[in-house]
DNA sequence: AAGTCGTGCAACCGCAAGAAA
DNA sequence: CTTTCTTGCGGTTGCACGACT
């Protein structure tokens, strides 16, 4: 396997694009198409190479691109897939069609990021930043900052439309070749069984009553093939001491302090009590605690205290 | 007006995966 | 099976520009 060579040869032109080679790059698409990037410089008559060509079009000159200002919708389905998936650009690039990877990877690096460090939340894991380690981040003070008082406002306004939305909205994670497979995740609001409410917290209601879990997979097709594009992910958060539920074997079981709704623990585990591939089994118990724990870390951080 | 600093964004780089030869 | 080629991804860099001093 290979790397492309052509940037690094002398004789390419680098740095910003003129609009003449924009122009010249977007006549010839249009006329003849994308795909073998490496003759397109040159029948297109650019100084460029084809990955930069590529870049290019990917990044700026393709027809149904959105720019401009992020909406309060795509900020937040940006810090949610990031909590599921991690820095998986081009997944979350996926669930909005009109912004490419690098443009939501810059507006997390310049703008959520930033956000989320100021509420106190490291924006790797989206769990609290220790006092520590939020100091080293350049937030925190032996009194409260004027950003941590602010939190419990942007707490409740978060948590308001996390919930709006959570009634609403469904994810889809698929990956990148057609003909995998797919894994279909819902969020679902979901009601606490009475019986089980009372040992919660109102911050753990809160939470875990927001949120729940559907696995739906494609048993048409070939199992060994759906388990990697869930494990691939190399999923964040995946040791840690809180287990919403874990599948074992071919069932679920509960083995944790908070709750689910019955109802929606009895969808997930008719979901997933078919499956009979190990891998399967072990990337969906991986990917159903990361995304768990995640999210929940995600939102403890904006419900307020 | 000039200099400095911070921010946003386009573009580059290196690596890896998969397809093709 | 091995090598080469193409595409795609994610991290990083550096420039342009506006705000501030």
């Amino acid at each position: 396997m290979g790397r492309m060579p052509c940037c690094e040869k002398v004789g390419f032109k680098k740095g910003p694009w003129t609009p003449e080679e924009d122009n010249k790059l977007l006549v010839y698409v249009e006329k003849h198409g994308h795909g073998n990037w490496r003759s397109v410089p040159a029948k297109a008559g650019l100084e460029r190479c084809g990955k930069s060509c590529r870049l290019r079009w990917i990044n700026y000159l393709k027809p149904d691109i959105k720019r401009g200002n992020f909406s309060s919708e795509e900020d937040h389905t940006i810090i949610q897939l990031h909590a599921l998936l991690g820095n998986k650009w081009s997944i979350i690039a996926a669930h909005l069609p009109q912004r490419t990877d690098n443009e939501i990877k810059n507006y997390w690096n310049t703008n959520v990021k930033k956000r989320l460090i100021r509420m106190g939340l490291d924006p790797l894991t989206h769990k609290p930043i220790k006092r520590n380690n939020f100091e080293d981040y350049g937030g925190g003070h032996h009194e409260q900052s004027k950003d941590t008082m602010n939190m419990d406002h942007v707490a409740q306004w978060e948590n308001a439309r996390l919930e709006a939305e959570a009634r609403g909205s469904m994810l889809q994670v698929e990956s990148h070749s057609s003909h995998h497979p797919q894994l279909m995740l819902s969020k679902i609001p979901t009601q606490l069984s009475p019986s089980s409410s009372d040992s919660l917290s109102i911050k753990h209601n809160t939470v875990y009553n927001m949120y729940d879990l559907i696995l739906a997979t494609n048993h048409d097709l070939p199992s060994p093939v759906s388990s990697f594009s869930v494990t691939s992910w190399k999923l964040p958060l995946v040791s840690t001491n809180i287990k919403l539920f874990t599948v074992t074997g071919t069932s679920l079981s509960s083995e944790s302090d908070f709750n689910v709704s019955e109802t929606s623990f009895q969808m997930i585990e008719d979901r997933v009590s078919n499956l009979q591939d190990d891998d399967i089994t072990m990337a969906v118990e991986a990917f159903t605690t990361a995304r768990c724990e995640s999210l929940q870390e995600l939102l403890r951080g904006w419900v307020p205290h």
